[in-house]
DNA sequence: AAAACTGGTGCATCAAATGCAACGCTCATT
DNA sequence: AATGAGCGTTGCATTTGATGCACCAGTTTT
């Protein structure tokens, strides 16, 4: 879209900082673009980038345009989706924010359910920590996010929730396998792996031992439950993840065991999207199936 | 701004119903506007004009777009108004459209009231029936709506709303102006004179009567409250205006008596925004100050 | 002090938007 | 049936506005 030429330059700009880096990225002179976003300013009344010796940066009002922009842009590809919908062809484009623990089963099963029924469909799935996912949303770069335990929860609007509890993964032939639940402290006798501090889980586990003698002394961290999960096949370590990313097969020699909930409470699976946006029809409609999931997972579990 | 450069030229060729017309109104050739047009459908992937014999007119999709045009214009002065603000500057423009109750005393003193306080913010005032204002918002041509029983009160979001009884305006020596408050068939028994259709007063008084054996017979039937007040004092009728509207001094020879609630429920003054939008600084500080003048009638008046 | 950046500007160049004239079409009138 | 007025559309010459290049003034780094 043409009228939004202006709107890719100045992100340009910005994400690279100073107007001749942004040029050469946007093939184009720095004179060009120089005059381009002066233009800008002078229609749009206010400067919107504090001059810099070593370059420019938006300032406040710079911020606030480019939130325009943005909502603009993404409300553009709403009308976009919602044409298409009415011309009867049913595609579009959703993207989606989601933590790592959603990547194995729920979502693929989720999206390929729903692409065989609306193939003009495509999705962007960004797996992000519990901060970016909300991130995502705010600069509409996802339409949905579905993610554990959100942090700020400003300008997130919650469309559907499931409890998750955590879940201490081990070898078949670990002494705590035996038992149908276990105690956070008695994995903590044992070497134990868990995520870095940027997620949710890691969280949860520091949440539930602060105010007791017992502290976190991870043999491995890591940003991937994969790995993770791999790494216990290997050493006879512990490794933790909520329900809906275990789906434990025979083969895979490992079982998990939920942590009582007397030291961990569950923590809550959110499904949300940007407060007082209109979705895309498509993702609209995906929200829809993804909402009767998680109720259907809710009831299933009681 | 230059990037609504397109949706300028498609809203005057929806107003204008032909490409030939609109391109003289905006002083361009028919040949560019069609070509704007052209390239436009085909970055935005779809037609949006519907090509007749006579002319060409909106089809669906182009309805859409236009609500999303506007809504982003709109947005766009909000943002700017913020920038204002956090310049320290403190201007604007405040769209309002209200019903002619309003225009005597209310608004006026608001608005002067709130003017001494910022002078850089400017006004449109627009008197509109009951079903036009709701249209103003839903078209981004008014920020607020003050309206007396709105009609849909679809994308209609209340922010303060009071209670209005309809007054019978006659001369001071009228036989029903020694009553402190009088019957709705009292009014009929003598001339009386009354908006038209369009306007909430009418539709109250309307259904007052419904089911009853009485029937308005207007002797003038006006869409001006001004000219019906003014007419009053020639001849010796008796016209119909909500309280707020009223304000009668010693000269003009005229008083207002209350239409008793048995006959006729009170109305709703409602103050409201198109549902879902994010007012500029100066229409929701302005709002604030209406909801705090309306609360203090509200109690007042109890 | 020199080098390497930055944003900003004058001027020639080039691409894109525009204006003009004409075409094909439909509809109302003759 | 013929005609003319109105419509959207298109080819081509023209003009406007955006771009590229060279350069300046300033600041930071070397």
């Amino acid at each position: 879209m043409k009228h939004l030429q202006d709107f890719r330059y100045i992100e340009a700009v910005m994400r690279a900082g100073s107007i001749r880096k942004a040029a050469d990225d946007m093939n184009i002179t720095a004179s060009a673009l120089n005059r381009r976003i002066q233009r800008f300013e002078s229609e749009f009344g206010y400067e919107i980038f504090e001059r810099m010796p070593r370059g420019v940066r938006l300032n406040p009002a710079g911020e606030l345009l480019l939130q325009h922009f943005r909502s603009q842009q993404s409300d553009l590809k709403r009308v976009q989706s919602q044409v298409a919908d009415l011309a009867g062809e049913r595609r579009g484009h959703i993207s989606i924010a989601c933590s790592q623990a959603l990547s194995p089963y729920f979502l693929p099963a989720h999206i390929s359910a729903y692409r065989t029924e609306h193939p003009g469909v495509t999705f962007s799935v960004n797996i992000r920590d519990r901060a970016a996912a909300e991130q995502d949303l705010i600069t509409f770069k996802s339409d949905l996010a579905l993610v554990l335990e959100p942090v700020h929860m400003v300008d997130f609007s919650v469309l559907s929730a499931i409890p998750q509890v955590v879940n201490a993964v081990m070898r078949k032939d670990h002494p705590l396998a035996a038992q149908s639940e276990v105690r956070l402290r008695e994995c903590l006798d044992y070497p134990h792996v868990m995520p870095s501090s940027a997620y949710a889980v890691r969280h949860m586990l520091e949440r539930a031992l602060a105010g007791t003698s017992r502290t976190l002394q991870p043999v491995i961290q890591s940003d991937s439950f994969d790995f993770m999960r791999h790494y216990v096949e290997f050493e006879d370590a512990i490794s933790f993840q909520i329900s809906i990313g275990l789906r434990l097969t025979e083969q895979s020699g490992l079982i998990s065991r939920p942590i009582s909930t007397r030291d961990m409470p569950a923590g809550s699976l959110l499904l949300g999207q940007m407060k007082g946006r209109t979705l895309p029809i498509a993702s609209a409609r995906f929200a829809e199936t993804l909402i009767v999931a998680m109720e259907r997972l809710n009831t299933g579990q009681t």
